[in-house]
DNA sequence: CTTAGGG
DNA sequence: CCCTAAG
């Protein structure tokens, strides 16, 4: 369903119909706007109507203290639309409520696990379900945003914000509800004016309103893509999670930023609540991630948050329950109606699944098997040692273990910084010790929203490895760099061919630019490229000038073969 | 997917 | 080391 974006001028037209299927559909073409009130008045007040509805439901999850919600407690109005019609905003609001309810309870696990309560369907209480149809009986007539007093406005406020307010204005409050609605930002109370329950051309009204609107209704979003809140419904609820962060965060600091707060909004909305900012590419990626990740939204995003190092958890040291806070700074603070941001679906999720897969804990645990014979022993003890510490730093770092799910693709991540350091341990000794160089499996790397990983920190290269790079080049000649991966990088996991080619120009550039330096002493901490390799590189480069490049290709597919299998034998 | 190059 | 254009 398409809604309409109102930004002042124009509100040519909306037609609303609903399909066989029970969908409600909202079309924005140009023209007949006027004989579509109806059905938009239907729309708006089918709006409204869910707005009490989750009203009910919080002062229900109240008192029952149910965590339960299910798509299949919205029966839609009088049987007139599915249980599975495209309201997604319910469910988002349902979590957005749960939050809240989380939040002030104080326990956010039990509640905040619209996975297993909002999401689920059929599994709720019946009695729920027939007070909810109750509820909608009785909304049937008559409930309007208008009619509500300021107090239940601000109750309604509350339930759909998560928090209080002190704004007075009415008009507002309505206008802020039902923007939370739709999701949107868009909300214009220029065009059209609800009265009565019935949504009304401003121009062609009569004035007699006392000026109660809640304004034409652009759900923008919300018909972005079907039903965005509820598919999505992880996404929207680390949202959800960030917008209670932030106000519960606010509040805690201090009570009377609230008013502060509310104030703002309040001037916002007198300038007609231009749009939301819109999201930064970093952000939109973030989303997708989480969004793509369907088994464990809290936990990845709360990894990312760690991966990309984005926030330090263990500020929050004092509440691990509430990691997530982390989220906030990326909003800086304006996280607050972010959450139903159309969000960009990214096309390749299964890249990134892929490379989550392929460094899978079992994967680490096999990687040095495969490829290491000498260092295999290594290997194995550095994933070993990854299996214990991971719980160690999670812990100092304050990860939460609710977010802690077994789930295959965790550990991965999780255990990046832990590898890090292992790594650099291991690196250090390297150095001197070159039969050690190498534990790979542990790859430190970091999911890059553009799906791949991406190292995180510089892994130095030890001589071990500029020596077998030289060999491999000398063995296969310099731009086979693949080549040269399997025969002599097999084992190491983490350099892949482009690192090779851009080691061995590096190499190149060193053999050539300080040949007079005697000492190649580097950078400080560098470690200096012993002369010979340096010559031998040199010669290499000038071997390979010489060479015509047709010199081998003839031997890539008879030797070359060969010896590759032979080593995939070893290899494997 | 592999290379080559630029950043 | 990352990214990306070219094969």
């Amino acid at each position: 369903m398409h809604v309409v974006a109102d930004t002042g001028q124009s509100l040519e037209c909306i037609s609303i119909e609903r399909s066989s299927s029970g969908k409600l559909r909202l079309e924005c073409s140009e023209g007949t706007a006027e004989a579509d009130l109806g059905k938009i008045n239907a729309k708006l007040q089918y709006i409204e109507q869910m707005l009490q509805k989750v009203k009910h439901e919080e002062k229900l999850r109240l008192s029952c203290g149910d965590s339960q919600f299910s798509a299949d407690k919205f029966p839609g109005l009088d049987g007139k639309i599915q249980p599975d019609a495209p309201y997604k905003e319910i469910p988002s609001i349902a979590s957005s409520l749960n939050y809240t309810h989380s939040n002030r309870s104080g326990s956010i696990d039990q509640c905040s696990r619209p996975s297993s309560g909002v999401m689920e369907s059929g599994s709720s209480a019946s009695a729920v379900y027939s007070k909810l149809k109750r509820d909608f009986s009785m909304f049937e007539g008559e409930i309007c945003l208008d009619k509500l007093s300021i107090r239940e406005l601000h109750e309604l406020f509350k339930v759909t914000f998560g928090r209080e307010t002190t704004v007075k204005d009415k008009q507002w409050l309505k206008r802020r509800i039902a923007m939370s609605f739709t999701n949107s930002c868009d909300i214009s109370a220029t065009t059209f004016i609800v009265k009565d329950n019935k949504i009304v051309r401003k121009c062609e009204k009569d004035s007699s309103g006392n000026g109660n609107a809640v304004a034409a209704i652009s759900m923008e979003n919300m018909a972005a893509d079907g039903g965005v809140n509820f598919k999505d419904s992880p996404a929207a609820e680390g949202s959800g999670i960030e917008d209670n962060q932030v106000v519960s965060e606010t509040r805690l600091r201090n009570p009377n930023t609230e008013h502060e707060l509310g104030g703002e909004d309040h001037q916002m909305e007198q300038k007609a609540m231009k749009r939301m900012r819109k999201p930064t590419k970093r952000y939109i990626e973030e989303l997708s991630e989480n969004e793509s990740r369907e088994h464990s939204p809290r936990l990845l995003s709360s990894n990312k948050n760690t991966g990309l190092g984005y926030t330090k958890p263990a500020r929050n040291a004092s509440s691990e329950v509430r990691t997530f806070v982390t989220r906030l700074d990326m909003l800086g603070g304006y996280g607050v109606q972010i959450p139903c941001v159309s969000r960009v679906r990214r096309s390749r999720p299964r890249k990134h699944m892929a490379s989550l897969m392929k460094y899978h804990p079992t994967g680490m645990g096999k990687a040095p098997k495969l490829g290491n014979k000498a260092l295999g022993e290594h290997g194995l003890h550095g994933s070993n040692s990854d299996n214990e510490s991971p719980e160690k730093v999670l812990k100092l770092r304050s990860m939460p273990g609710k977010f802690h799910q077994p789930s295959a693709s965790e550990p991965v991540k999780e255990r990046c910084p832990v590898i890090d350091t292992i790594e650099l341990r291991q690196e250090l000794p390297k150095k001197t010790d070159p039969s050690s160089c190498t534990s790979d499996g542990n790859i430190s790397t970091v999911p890059t929203a553009k799906g791949g990983m991406r190292r995180k920190h510089h892994r130095a290269w030890t001589l071990v490895e500029v020596m077998k790079l030289v060999e491999g080049v000398s063995r296969c000649g310099a731009g086979r760099w693949s080549e040269i991966k399997r025969l002599s990088f097999s084992s190491y996991s983490y350099r892949t061919s482009v690192d090779l080619k851009d080691k061995w120009r590096n190499l190149l550039k060193a053999s050539y630019a300080p040949a007079d330096d005697g000492m190649n002493s580097r950078k400080h901490g560098a470690v200096p490229i012993p002369e010979h390799i340096l010559l031998r590189v040199r010669e290499l480069a000038e071997m390979n000038s010489q060479v015509p490049p047709n010199f081998s290709s003839s031997k890539l597919t008879t030797a070359g073969a060969g010896s590759v299998h032979v080593d995939r034998s070893g290899f494997l």
